[in-house]
DNA sequence: ATAAACTCTATACTTACTATAGAGTCAAGG
DNA sequence: CCTTGACTCTATAGTAAGTATAGAGTTTAT
């Protein structure tokens, strides 16, 4: 199959699969005649896999390690776990941080709760003052 | 004072500093003999009122708007709320999608608790299959 | 006089794509 | 056979918010 049937099939844009391809998480493929990229089965579920990744946010790095990792089937898999132990522990990192800006901006919010100028907005005071 | 006093006291770097004057956020300062930008204390207090809007993640587009209405003191301050209103909804969101995703992470981890080899671990297979 | 510390501009790099421009390929219709 | 439209190709630039250089000039201390 081209591109643009790869494309449709895996949700991906095409400019997004030649991009994997020049960072080396999908290779080379054969070529028509043409020049047009030619696509099996096994690129696609090795697109499907990475698409899977990204949806978990790992990193095209992590997904890269990933790869190398399910192309060696008799490796131990405790890279495996790690990698995805240490993408949660970001994750973990970034839901408090997040939360604690919510809090921040919640705060900022009931500094001005009437319609007022620019001037007496608590909100614009709290940032200029603080 | 200099750049890179100026840098010392708010605990931005100095290219951060310069990257604010070319985006506008800053507006164009006195300049030495020699070139070097010169800074009052207004200047600090402006740069210290974007640190403030940053580390509350508003994005610079956000804090150019903010500095905009920071100037015209006599304006409404409706425009205030709705962006620090805005950001809360999108911070809100982010909160929601990473919780999803740790979620989501931990169930992958749980497909692989045993050390195993690649071949036969929980979490590829569930990547690569779903 | 010179060395160290500072500053200047311009440019490239980061992440994970997205969006063009300009050219080439291919299949169908007239 | 020609043309039109849909598809693909490469190369390049843009996104956000900085960070990190190279190579030059300036200032300060010794």
């Amino acid at each position: 199959m081209k591109i643009g049937e790869l494309a449709k099939r895996s949700g991906c844009s095409i400019q997004t699969i030649r991009y994997y391809e020049r960072e080396g998480l999908l290779s080379f493929t054969a070529r028509s005649e043409g020049n047009f990229r030619l696509y099996d089965e096994r690129a696609e579920e090795r697109l499907m896999f990475i698409k899977r990744c990204r949806n978990l946010d790992l990193s095209l790095q992590e997904v890269k390690q990933l790869l190398t990792l399910s192309q060696n089937p008799d490796a131990a898999c405790d890279q495996v776990n790690s990698i995805v132990e240490q993408h949660i522990s970001l994750v973990e990192v970034r839901i408090t941080e997040f939360q604690n800006l919510r809090q921040q901006l919640h705060a900022l919010l009931n500094n001005c709760s009437a319609n007022r100028t620019v001037e007496k907005c608590g909100i614009i005071q709290n940032l200029a003052q603080k």
